[in-house]
DNA sequence: ACTGCCAACCAAAGCGGTTTGAATGGGTCC
DNA sequence: GGACCCATTCAAACCGCTTTGGTTGGCAGT
């Protein structure tokens, strides 16, 4: 059923039906009825290919995910974060179009999904502090938004992002305020900017309170279960090792935990640790008491409003980048406690 | 720059350019190269919303995320899943469209996907032992590959799955090989096909050594790191605990270890642990000495393999319906051991 | 009765490709 | 020299919708 079979059905012009379903003033009300009565019963959806040809727009947005030969590792909050651009994107008509590339195709790819008007409008996750790609996108006028910022980018461009340095800075505070002042900070991979921030506000915290970071309580890499273990082992294994540890995600706070155990310490006593939650639906930390004393922030909803946003963006190119800053909340579990004196 | 242009600028027809491109036969040699070589000097990319428009297809598959209010879960492999079906469509030409709807609108979703033209096939995920979904498709003439098999469906489809039953039947008679008598099951929600597959292998393993399945020992949800915590302690507490557990998941497993190590137990001491691991990039189990012993199937390579399956379908959709049966291999870690009489 | 206006509807021109059916022209064969 | 073929190329139709720029006819105003 298309719309010249169902205008035929109807004696009425394809434009009018049309704009019947349009929603479009210039239709009699009558007419508008009898119309979606019609479509309603014959099923009929308008073509999306050639409703895409027609405006322009193919009611897609675009993720591209980039996976390179050393680097198959899937994002962890990839899926949740999807989840939540999909929820708002689909309410509002938009499907989401995910395409996988080796990492320094990237370009080339934006270029083509440009060039092939595949998509209305990206969504950049994973900036880098020095982010090239967000330079490139408003030049060849791809309407995006981006998951994060890129600190040496100037130019203003839309963005949701979560305040990583207040959260790091307050997680830093609560440990020093238990007495805490060997803390070992077990970080994302800070060529990635949301972790450099991250270290950034650690750092101001230690400052605050008259302490220097140490190198020796920094580990930094990809935020896997094996990397928080082999991190918070090392670290234990020193001969003045931390007492309290800053884990930049839940999956590596695992690996962690696994490591205070072996140890034979428990969180909470011994060891306190704080990781930075987003909220994972699959590694919920939301129990009454949460196991890990947290900073938390729903990268779901971050991947709502993200949606919201290239929307509007695609919908008004020239208009002012939005943007929105989510604070993280500080949730305090059974993993941490006063500093214990030896 | 579009075909029009690019075939003006060339002082050729459409037509040839189309074809040069397209790499029809009928273009002089000299011709075609004249015009790649001014394709990728202007740039040219075929717009993808007209080819779409003529050629009938859409150059999408789909997929269907279901989000229900009460069950807000995403799966947890969704990610490498996803990331398996993209890299393999992504090089057959076609892009990934997903969508989230509430379960109970799933249905109407892949009528209107299929009525609005907007994806070529569809992947399906998780199907439940008696999946009306899969004969729905049938009947609307979109061509589908479902990853996983339902039971009750009688009439010939694609898929590909893993062999459940096998796994968890040779995992299960590992652990009875090892002397464990008392096997906890941590298993996913069994009116998933997969979940009630696996009791099956499990119970046909108990069943070939002479024992019966004990109620007690058995436990079925989602899962998640608190289900596997929850549904161990549980067991450990009885006052005949079982010296072995089978889990669903990696995620259940990391709970199960938090439970043993609470009760004070060491894993692959007082007790076994065998994890089914669909090989996550982020909780990767893959150290020289597995962490878990566990039966591995990557879930990456299942999406490979069945976006393959669905551009073949697409492409001849009155073609006998493919299938392929992955096998799990067992992989001996750390956490299983012969069992120890008290 | 004539003009002007407005509500309602429609014909036709795109959108940018692919594909059908035909045209062109040089070479081969007899 | 004429018929035939084949290799190339092209004009035009088509995919199914949106949108521009009318057309129609009834009614109000004078």
């Amino acid at each position: 059923m298309n719309l010249k079979e169902l205008s035929y059905r109807l004696g009425l012009s394809p434009t009018t039906v049309s704009r019947a379903l349009g929603g479009y003033p210039e239709v009699n009300v009558e007419t508008r009825l009898r119309v979606s009565d019609a479509a309603l019963k014959f099923g009929y959806q308008p073509n999306r290919r050639a409703r895409a040809l027609a405006t322009g727009r193919s009611f897609n947005i675009g993720h591209v995910l980039t996976a390179s030969n050393k680097n198959q590792l899937v994002n962890p909050i990839f899926g949740d974060f999807v989840a939540g651009v999909t929820e708002t994107s689909g309410a509002l008509g938009y499907s989401l179009s995910l395409t996988v590339t080796e990492a320094d195709l990237e370009e080339s790819v934006f270029r083509r999904l440009k060039s092939e008007g595949a998509v209305d409008g990206i969504v950049l996750q994973a900036p880098r502090m020095n982010d090239g790609r967000i330079d490139l996108l408003r030049k060849i006028g791809m309407p995006f938004v981006v998951h994060g910022r890129a600190t040496s980018v100037v130019t203003p461009y839309a963005w949701v992002d979560v305040n990583n340095k207040r959260a790091f800075e307050r997680a830093a505070l609560f440990l020093l305020d238990l007495g805490h002042e060997k803390i070992g900070l077990v970080n994302g991979d800070e060529t990635m900017d949301f972790a450099y921030r991250r270290r950034v506000g650690f750092e101001s915290a230690l400052a605050a309170r008259g302490f220097a970071p140490r190198p020796e309580y920094l580990s930094r890499g990809e935020m896997t279960e094996g990397n928080g273990y082999e991190a918070v082992r090392r670290m234990l294994e020193r001969p003045d090792p931390p007492t309290a540890f800053l884990l930049s995600s839940v999956i590596s706070a695992i690996g962690a935990r696994r490591a205070v155990q072996e140890a034979g310490l428990t969180l909470g006593g011994e060891v306190s640790l704080i990781a930075y939650d987003d909220d994972l639906s699959y590694l919920s930390n939301r129990q009454d008491v949460p196991m890990f004393t947290a900073v938390r922030s729903s990268v779901r909803e971050a991947g709502r409003q993200i949606a919201q946003i290239l929307v509007d963006q695609i919908a008004a190119p020239n208009g002012a980048p939005q943007h929105a800053l989510l604070e993280a909340e500080l949730v305090v579990g059974t993993s941490t406690g006063p500093v214990m004196r030896s």
